[in-house]
DNA sequence: CGGGTAATTGACCTAAGTCAACCAATGTGG
DNA sequence: CCACATTGGTTGACTTAGGTCAATTACCCG
C-alpha cells in the first residue's frame, strides 16, 4: 500500500453514495470527508484483506472496484461478491478480529479508513443500510448461481452492478464503466470465461446488451429486470 | 401459529449450541431458559417470516429445521440457507424492519423469542458469533453452488450440517438426524432431485457416505473434507 | 517491434437436466 | 382392515447447457 498525499479532490462518489443511503448532516459529510485524508492508493491485484489475517481497520472504498474472493487448493477460483466505490470492507457492526475472504483490488483501488461514526447516528444508520445491502447481495449470488442459467446470471449481475453503482452517482442511463473482464465475470457467476464470452455475443447481437472493452450498457433494464426474474432491490430505511 | 406451554423440557440443544458459541454464566443461561416459556410450534411448511412482512421479533430456534428460501416467479425454488436448533432469525444486530427472505419450516419447529442479551455481554458475544457463522455460512454456500460438482455440492454440504449440529450436540459421529428429502436437498444445491439421487447413490456405493431414510452418516468426514476442499471452519472468540 | 493480456472461435465432450415410468412407505377415510 | 391417494425414492433413455482444448486475433504498452 501506498500512502497518498490527496488534497483537495472532487466530490468523491463514496460520499455521495453514504448520502443516498440517508441524508447526511453536514457533520456527518465533514467527517467522511476528513477521514478521505489518510486515503491509500492499492494497485491492481494486491489484496487489502486477507483470509484469515487481522483487520487491521475497516476501510472505505473511495474509487475503484475490489472482489471477495476465495481460491480453491486445485486453483479453482470464485469471487464472493464484489465492493464498489462507497461500500464498506471489513466493517460488521460486531466483533470480527479477522477477515473472513480475502479482498483483492481488481484494478487500481483508493480506500481510506473507514470514517467513525461515533457522534454522528445519521452516518452510522448509513452504514446499518450499507450492511443490510451487502447481506442482500450476498443472497442476490446464491440465487444467481443456484437457479439462473448463464445468460440470466450475466444479465442479473449487470443490473445488480448498475443499480449500486447509481447509488454513488456512477451510472449514468448511457451505462456505466466496468473494470472486469470476461474471466473475472466468469468467477463471480460459477461459468467459463469461454462460455461468458458466447452469451455476452449473444446478448449484444438481440441488442440487449451492449458492451465496449470497459463500457456496459442495458437499453432496456426494466425489461430485463422482469425476464430475468430480478424485483427490485427495495431499502426500506431502519431503526 | 399454535401457542404451547411447554413446561420442563429436556436440557435443550438450542442452549448447549449457545454455550458452544462462549460459555455462558448461570444468569444468560437462565434467560435462555426463560424465553423458552414463550415457545411456540410451527409445523412443517409453515411459514416463519415472509420476506418483505415486519418482522414481529427476533426468534431462537428450539427444535426442527427451517430454510430461507426465495422462489422465483416460474416456479423455480432456491434455498439461501438453513436454520438449525440455536441458530437464530431476524435477528440482525441493526435495523433491519422487514424480513429480506422467507423462512420456511421444514419440519415441525418449536420457536421462542430470542432470549434479550440485555445485562448479559456473554450472550451478546454468542450472539456476535452466531452472526459471523451466519455469514460464513452464506459464503460456503456460494463457494458450493460457483465451483463444486454436484458430488462436492452434497458432501461439502454435509459436512458443514454435521458441523452445525455438532455444535448443538445433534450430531453424533454415528451421524445425525436429517428431515430433508432429496428435492430439498436440491433445492439447496442448485440441482434437481433427479440427479441428487444418483450422486447419492453413487456415494452410498463408495461409502463415504451412509444414508438410510433420515439417517446420515459420513464415515470419514476427514478425508471428506480435504477431498472437497473444506476448510474446518474456525470460530475466533472477539471483541 | 516484442511480449503479455484479453477476446474470439471452432470442434468436441460431459455433467447435469428432462421426461416418464415404477416402486415403497405411509396415511386416510370408509 | 382394505382400497386408494400421496409423497419420496429409484431407474432408464435421451437431450442440452456449459465445459475443455486449442488455435487465432485484437490490443496495449514500454
Amino acid at each position: 500500500m501506498i500512502p497518498v498525499r490527496q488534497a483537495g479532490a472532487s466530490p468523491p462518489p463514496a460520499l455521495r453514495r453514504l448520502q443516498a443511503l440517508g441524508p447526511l448532516t453536514a457533520g456527518a459529510s465533514a467527517a467522511v470527508v476528513a477521514a478521505t485524508a489518510e486515503t491509500r492508493v492499492v494497485r491492481a491485484r494486491r489484496e487489502l484483506l486477507v483470509e484469515g489475517r487481522p483487520i487491521a481497520t475497516p476501510l472505505l472504498l473511495l474509487d475503484g472496484w475490489a472482489a471477495r474472493v476465495r481460491i480453491m487448493s486445485d486453483g479453482r477460483r470464485q469471487f464472493v461478491g464484489f465492493v464498489l466505490p462507497g461500500e464498506t470492507l471489513g466493517h460488521y457492526g460486531f466483533a470480527q478480529p479477522v477477515a473472513s475472504v480475502t479482498v483483492t483490488a481488481l484494478n487500481e483501488v483508493r480506500v481510506c479508513p473507514l470514517p467513525d461514526s461515533e457522534g454522528h447516528p445519521d452516518l452510522e444508520r448509513a452504514y446499518a443500510i450499507s450492511r443490510a445491502l451487502d447481506e442482500a447481495h450476498l443472497m442476490a449470488q446464491v440465487i444467481r448461481l443456484g437457479r439462473l442459467d448463464a445468460r440470466e446470471r450475466i444479465l442479473d449481475l449487470l443490473l445488480e452492478l448498475e443499480e449500486r453503482l447509481a447509488l454513488a452517482e456512477l451510472a449514468e442511463d448511457g451505462g456505466f464503466t466496468m473494470p472486469l473482464t470476461q474471466e473475472m465475470l466468469a468467477d463471480a457467476l460459477g461459468l467459463t470465461s469461454v462460455h461468458v464470452n458466447r452469451m455476452l455475443q449473444q446478448s449484444r447481437r438481440t441488442g440487449e446488451l451492449r458492451w465496449n472493452g470497459r463500457q456496459v450498457a442495458l437499453p432496456d433494464p426494466a425489461a430485463l429486470r422482469a425476464q430475468v426474474g430480478r424485483a427490485a432491490t427495495v431499502v426500506t430505511a431502519g431503526d
